[in-house]
DNA sequence: GCACTGAATGTTATAAAATATCAAGCAATC
DNA sequence: GATTGCTTGATATTTTATAACATTCAGTGC
């Protein structure tokens, strides 16, 4: 869970890393371009939008195209270290990254911050539930709004 | 839950009827635009995109613009005669119109159908679910990727 | 080293989805 | 029939995403 006040850098870091590790041992390829992509990610904590990552990677330098942007995005969620969020057309890196999983995610409407939950028993239940509606399970998207701890207090 | 085999005329006149009704008990206007947006929502039965509403209002007569049928899905989605899918871009009728709530969906990947879910026992996970992670419930987003029955068949 | 290969990125153009803004029409009330 | 507020029309633009093709780059075999 997304705690409002943490060290960010460090977060970042950890995040970096851990894709590097993962990567290393898919054999997939974690490239300068996308390394940058999932930090920028990481870097806003909370979600961001594919253009606002082209903005940021375009800073001081030629401007990128959105396909460069779609394409890193692509990969990372591909590999689990990026979700994205349909509700906001938006992009938000994974907390547990060396899961693979689908995302569930609380949407604070006050701060726009964004909690994901990893839950195996509600995964569960989502799942139960679709299967005694006869269909057989692939993944859910699960977006709750709501208002967080912080902007009720 | 949706059939696959239906009298999809009559299907499509229920729910006419059922949202001019409730629009009357509302006082809130059921306009020739919006009855005739909801038609077309309903005559695809499965989810429909703005654009896909746009052109079939469109034939036979001047090309009407975007804003008309958004502000028209807008209303129908206000009123809960609609619901908006996410994941898709695109909108399908509440099978459900009488109470209003936000619509949980089941989506097959072979053939497109939605089926709605109203079970209130999955609603109530995930508000508590919410509640638990320390968020104040507002609504929530499910939409499940899966094979339906008749798609395994 | 050098050619070959496939993946990754660059580039240009376009499609798809949604909204902002202002004008005109219409219906209820006075 | 004038006023008011809601609805629809019309024009332009913004936001989000992808198609298609060219170039670069990393690894492999020679
Ligand atoms: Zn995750
Ligand atoms: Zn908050
Ligand atoms: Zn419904
Ligand atoms: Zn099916």
């Amino acid at each position: 869970m997304l705690k409002h006040k943490h060290d960010h850098d460090a977060c970042i870091e950890t995040a970096l890393e851990a894709a590097q590790k993962i990567c290393e041992e898919r054999e997939t390829r974690f490239t300068p371009l996308r390394r940058r992509v999932l930090e920028l990610v990481w870097t806003k904590h909370e979600p961001i939008t594919a253009y606002e990552v082209l903005d940021m990677l375009s800073e001081g330098q030629k401007r990128v195209a959105p396909p460069t942007v779609y394409r890193a995005l692509d990969f990372l969620i591909e590999e689990g270290f990026v979700h994205r969020i349909e509700s906001l057309n938006s992009f938000v890196g994974c907390s547990d990254p060396a899961h693979k999983h689908q995302g569930h995610f609380m949407i604070c409407t006050k701060c726009s911050n964004v909690t994901e939950m990893n839950e195996r028993s509600l995964h569960d239940v989502i799942k139960k539930a679709a299967e005694e509606n006869g269909y057989s399970y692939e993944n859910s998207i699960l977006e709750i709004a709501g208002i967080c701890e912080n902007c009720r207090n």
